[in-house]
DNA sequence: TGCTAGCACTATTATTATACGAGTGCTAAT
DNA sequence: ATTAGCACTCGTATAATAATAGTGCTAGCA
């Protein structure tokens, strides 16, 4: 257990580094303190021997460890209020009447991410969740027409098929079939359908079903599995600790694969949950925070992704302004 | 004029130092020229007098000037026969029938940026040549709804929108004296359209027309005005050149902008261009190489984009395959 | 017992000196 | 015209030095 002198010591050190990112000594520390450097120095070292501080070499100040800014998210923060400037701007978009929810959860996101300078995600829900609602139909010329896939939570897709010598009668009538005998399906289980239950009937009452069958079944084989939107990733070039080439190509791979950014959603806790360092499965500098998120049919996942060094208080503070927002 | 020497000496430096970015010095070239180093001294030294060449400090080897790397592309290069593997790579994605021609652009465009290392760009027709083919409305629940805008060219876009108390009567006469009125309309004159030619007339059949009228307003004032796509932007962080976070911020900054990519398209050459440098309007280290394509009414630019000193033959003759495979 | 002043010690950073090497330009000889 | 030869230049690498910001430890004081 720390003592009252060793949070204060801890929670000044990582609000430091922070706000700069330089080992923090002990005499700038003993300046807000009303203690000498030495006191502050035998506290650092009580620290660090619990593994909450590291030293950088020998005789430098000290820095955060991983368990130190878990240590300081989990008992020494203090969520911070947003400025009545903040508010402002993303009320506007909250109040935007014409936009619709996905729309505002983006362009807030957009704005958060350049309030703070840091990476936002929204996972929307996953395909399993989203049932087909249907599907339309328009030809663009004689070999090439357009399929657009709608689902009831209003993603929408669309493809662009070929097809030979087909009229537009046969292709009418499976794009009817399909919207009879599959609505409601979820999306991920549309191709099993397809083929067991759709696939029999247009082999009976469609010329060149076999065409016909087999581009349907591509529309709905390249689904994508989950929406996913990433506003800007380039904030991570702003961030000292990312000045190098390396770093930044292997953190865009990670942002760009949709399989890493699909673990945060792993655990479905609703509360707002903050990964840090190897936790964020991103990179070591990195901190995930995220919250799921819920208003009728439309759910998913909130994430602000940012340095290690990230300002905790503000961000935790804006993620649950965001999630009351969007769930009323 | 340059004697034929001096164009073997220049044409040696800008390939030496394509492959690999240090300055290039006389006795390198001696080796494969039959000449002494002195010799070639003072070739360098004239090809620099010609502003062919530069140093980067007084006893360096040269490096192409952006004038170099012009002569060398106008008159000393010989297009690079492309290696049957590569070749091969983009016949599988040519040869898939399934896909639409801009499926196969884009994902042969992937194949290339793979290839190559570098970004590649496809830039679609502009608005004012895309005609409105049709829109589709899907509700979702009972505020919200989905308009979906189609082109002649098979671009389609969708919109989520809100609307209070409106029932869907309403909405499907509004958006059928749409199709009606105003469909083969380029899109960036239906807004004015919308305005004087439909406003009139669902202002007399349409209840709550005001309402429906600023929703579909929306919907096409929000209209993309150009197809983008932009493949493997992050390959310029692998290239030696762009290995500073500011470089790479200000690039990426550009290939985000349309505006700027817009810029590529501006001389409708059709034959393939080569931007060197400054001539690139992206950054004075970036060469753009881009050549319109048109197949029946699909038409637009393809580009490749990457370091100044880029293989040029090579990309040249991979432009060109492109090029011929999509027009036909 | 807890706090602090003082001091020896350590590692980083910046500065300077030095040597080395790859390259040039020029001159004189072929 | 070409080239061998040489003095010269500048960038890079290495080592030495000093300055600085920090530490840990000890001993003395309240």
């Amino acid at each position: 257990m720390l003592t009252d002198r060793q949070c204060k010591v801890l929670k000044l050190i990582v609000e430091k580094y922070i706000k700069n990112p330089i080992p923090v000594g002990s005499k700038t520390i003993s300046k807000t303190l009303k203690c000498s450097s030495a006191t502050v120095r035998n506290e650092m070292s009580a620290l660090e021997d619990a593994g909450l501080l590291e030293k950088t070499h020998t005789s430098s100040g000290r820095v955060p460890s991983e368990d130190g800014y878990r240590y300081y998210v989990d008992h020494l923060m203090e969520p911070k209020k947003m400025t009545g400037e903040d508010m402002l701007k993303l009320q506007t978009v909250f109040h935007n009447q014409q936009l619709a929810l996905s729309d505002v959860i983006v362009k807030s996101l957009q704005v958060i991410s350049d309030m703070t300078n840091y990476t936002t995600v929204v996972l929307g829900s996953t395909s399993h969740e989203n049932l087909l609602k249907q599907i339309e139909v328009v030809p663009i010329d004689d070999v090439s027409m357009i399929v657009i896939v709608i689902t009831d939570r209003g993603h929408v897709e669309h493809k662009n098929i070929r097809l030979q010598d087909i009229s537009l009668d046969e292709v009418k009538k499976t794009v009817n079939l399909i919207n009879n005998l599959i609505a409601g399906t979820p999306i991920d289980e549309v191709s099993i359908k397809l083929e067991y239950e759709v696939k029999p009937i247009i082999g009976k009452y469609v010329k060149q079903h076999e065409q016909l069958y087999n581009a349907f079944y591509h529309v709905f084989s390249d689904f994508t599995n989950q929406e996913v939107n990433v506003v800007g990733k380039n904030k991570f070039l702003t961030q000292p600790e990312f000045g190098n080439i390396q770093k930044i190509q292997s953190v865009f791979s990670k942002l760009e694969n949709p399989e890493i950014l699909h673990k945060i959603e792993e655990d479905d806790d609703n509360n707002i949950k903050v990964y840090i360092g190897s936790e964020s499965k991103i990179d070591d500098d990195v901190t995930v925070i995220k919250t799921r998120f819920k208003n009728g049919n439309h759910e998913g996942t909130l994430a602000i992704i940012g340095p290690k060094r990230m300002e905790y208080d503000r961000v935790v503070s804006m993620l649950e302004y965001m999630k009351e927002n969007i769930e009323r």
